[in-house]
DNA sequence: TTCCAATTCACATCAATATGCTATATAAAT
DNA sequence: ATTTATATAGCATATTGATGTGAATTGGAA
C-alpha cells in the first residue's frame, strides 16, 4: 500500500481527490489538507510515500512547501506537483527545487494513480507538454556555445589556468614555459576574445562553458 | 499517418520494428536504415515525422547521427533515441542536443508505438528511469548554492561589478564612491571569500550564481 | 617552397591590483 | 553602554597585469 498525503486547497476538488485515491486498492490515503503551512511537521506525523501537491494555494504555494521539505532534509518522500497551467517559471522552480513529477489538473483519474505509482517507484512523471519543457530548458542551457574563440590547444590550456585563478607567475611554473611567453599567450587570448582583462576572460570562459 | 524512419544496426532488431510499425494503422514507415553515416540526406530524401535513433551504432553513433540533423538546421523533425542501457552520459548527451525522446529497447511494443505518437504531438516520451535522471541532472545544476559568503549587500554590488569586468576606478564611478572605498569593499570581499584575487572572486561568483 | 599560425622567449613601461595600517560615522545587536 | 558590522576614505608600497615591439622555431597549408 503507497501512502499519499494530499494538499489542495480547493475542497470539492481534495475530495475528488481523496476518493479517487481511497477507490484505489493500491493506496492508503494518510491525510488530506487545504494548505501546506506546516508541510514538515504534517510530513513526520504522516510518513506518506508520495505528496500530491497542488502549486496554487493561498498563504504557502506549493512550491514553497516543496522547498520547505527538500531545505529540511526530507528527500525521501515522492512530490508530484499537481497544477492547471505548465507555465514554464513554475514547472523549473519545481523541478530544481527537487520535484518527482509535474502533473496538470487535467490528467485523466486512471493516470493520475498509475503516475503516482510511478513516481513511487522512483519514476519521474510529468504530463508531456512538461516534459518538452524540461527537455527545452536543458537544450537552451547546454546548447553548444560553438564560439571557442578559435583558441589554440596551448591557449585554451593557459585560460583553464586564468579561470582557476593563478597569476601569470603560476601558470609561467605549472606549464613549464617563461612569464614572457604566457604574457604572450593571454595577450593572444584577450584579442581572440576581444576581451582586455584577466576578469573579462573569465567571466567569458563561464558564460561559453569553457572552463 | 505518421511518417517514421528506423536507425537500428541489428538486423533482427531493426526488422522488428518496422513490422510493428507497418502492422500500425498509424504509421507509415518511409525507410530503415542499419546506419546514421548519411542521416541528414536520409531524412531530405524521405521527410520524416518521427525518426527512432538506435543510439549504439558501428560507425557514427544516433548521438552523432542526432548533433548531425540538429547542426544541419533540420529541428522540425522528432529524434526518438532508442538504447539498451539508460547510463547517464548518453541521456546527457541526447538531451542536450535536442532529443525529444530517449526510450529502453526493453519498452514493450504497444507503448512503444504510443511514445512515438507522443513524439510526434510535441510530447517528450521518456522511459521512467530515464525521466527521473533527467530531473537529477537539473537539481545537481540548480541547486541552490547557499553560500554567499555574508557578503552585505554593497560588497555583493561591488561583486557584480567585479564581475563585469570593470576596474576599480570605473565602479568607483559606478556606485559614487572613492576608489580607496572599493579597495576596503573587495579586500573585505576577499576576506569573506577566502580568496585573494579579482580573478578567483569572479570565478567563484559564477560557481555560486551570485553574478 | 613559401606563407601562416602556433609556440616560445626577452625587454620595457605604465596601469591596475593587493595589502597593510589607520580612521570616522552609523546602525544594529548585546 | 559597549561591542560589532558596515560603509566610507586616505596613504604607502610591492606585486601583478596589460601592452608594445621584436624575434626564433616549428609544422602544416596553400
Amino acid at each position: 500500500m503507497i501512502k499519499i498525503c494530499i494538499y489542495e486547497d480547493n475542497k470539492q476538488m481534495r475530495e475528488s481527490l481523496c476518493l479517487l485515491i481511497e477507490s484505489s486498492g493500491d493506496f492508503k490515503l494518510e491525510a488530506s489538507f487545504g494548505h501546506c503551512v506546516d508541510v514538515v511537521n504534517d510530513y513526520k506525523r504522516n510518513r506518506p510515500d508520495v505528496i500530491l501537491m497542488d502549486i496554487d494555494m493561498p498563504g504557502k504555494s506549493g512550491i514553497e512547501g516543496l522547498i520547505e521539505l527538500r531545505t529540511a532534509g526530507i528527500t525521501e518522500v515522492k512530490v508530484v506537483m499537481l497544477t492547471v497551467f505548465d507555465d514554464n517559471a513554475n514547472v523549473f522552480e519545481a523541478i530544481k527545487n527537487g520535484a518527482n513529477g509535474y502533473l496538470l489538473k487535467k490528467t485523466p483519474p486512471a493516470q493520475l494513480l498509475q503516475y503516482l505509482k510511478d513516481a513511487y517507484e522512483g519514476g519521474a512523471p510529468m504530463t508531456s507538454s512538461v516534459a518538452t519543457q524540461v527537455l527545452n530548458m536543458f537544450t537552451e542551457v547546454y546548447k553548444q556555445k560553438n564560439d571557442n574563440y578559435n583558441l589554440s590547444e596551448r591557449e585554451r590550456e593557459v585560460l583553464k589556468a586564468l579561470v582557476k585563478g593563478y597569476s601569470y607567475k603560476m601558470i609561467a611554473d605549472e606549464l613549464f614555459i617563461s612569464i614572457d611567453t604566457v604574457r604572450s599567450h593571454i595577450k593572444k587570448i584577450y584579442e581572440k576574445m576581444h576581451v582586455n582583462s584577466k576578469t573579462e576572460a573569465v567571466a567569458l570562459a563561464f558564460r561559453n562553458n569553457l572552463h
